[in-house]
DNA sequence: TATTAATTAAGAATTATTCTTATTTAGGAA
DNA sequence: TTCCTAAATAAGAATAATTCTTAATTAATA
């Protein structure tokens, strides 16, 4: 939690109960959570956090880079601690994402985008979205 | 509009006026349209076209293959013709997506995941989002 | 401790998308 | 060709995620 509020100061944001419960969310959650999923969480320690405020909050930690929208193709926007490089693996049965860690392709597509020139195009960011089943 | 006829008719979909129109739309307006987009864009020769026609119709195709989503970080989705196989470039500043063909990349990605077992997950596709910024 | 700008709660408003129902139509069968 | 029926469409109501508005509260600085 010292670390969070951290986090969050060093980011120029004041550190409020609302905030460190909505950061703590998404990492305790770990699985991607819509703002919906982080409202009913933190509901349990903050009986009248507003909808409104979860927006907010996912709002301005986005701005910071602190987390990241993981866009879906379903009309829900999901949120993800922004920690080491990662992909995501998109179940297409289910709504389940998974991080997946794998340094070799960080590193590929890196290399790749390092020395392809993309006429007309800066890039500063490769998402990849792996999209399959997990096993039952 | 004759191959336009036949890729619906081979998808088992009844040809319609208005199927013809959404397809034709997506393809020639060749910029990731929104449904409303597409909408706008066949109000011309379909005025009484319905907003929940085009959704039905979207939907279809995508369930058939003939189109697919293409997700961003805004609420609202868009759509794509399927053709070779191809990355988007997704520029941070706007609302503009452009194709990216590159069968290296392609190739690499699919060597990468060939070889590669992801314990408990089967792969079934691979989308890259390339963000950044057209240059100006 | 007082001040003030930033943050939050509450709920109304908006907007993309889905749903419902009655009407129309595409395309196969007679 | 005409008839028939399941499928498709128009219209607009309903839903759900997100944004906006306003007044009250609070964090952090002086």
């Amino acid at each position: 939690m010292q670390a969070l509020s951290e986090l969050i100061n060093k980011n120029g944001l004041k550190v409020t109960p609302q905030r460190l419960a909505i950061l703590d969310a998404i990492i305790s959650l770990h699985n991607h959570p819509t703002a919906e999923n982080i409202c009913d969480y933190i509901k349990i320690s903050h009986p009248n956090i507003a909808m409104g405020t979860v927006y907010n909050v996912l709002d301005s930690f986005v701005e910071k880079g602190i987390i990241e929208k993981v866009v879906t193709a379903h009309d829900v926007m999901r949120y993800d601690f922004v920690s080491e490089k990662h992909h995501h693996l998109y179940c297409s049965e289910s709504n389940r994402i998974e991080d997946f860690y794998d340094d070799e392709l960080t590193n590929i597509l890196e290399n790749y985008f390092n020395r392809k020139n993309i006429p007309n195009f800066k890039v500063k960011d490769i998402k990849l979205q792996i999209i399959g089943n997990f096993d039952k």
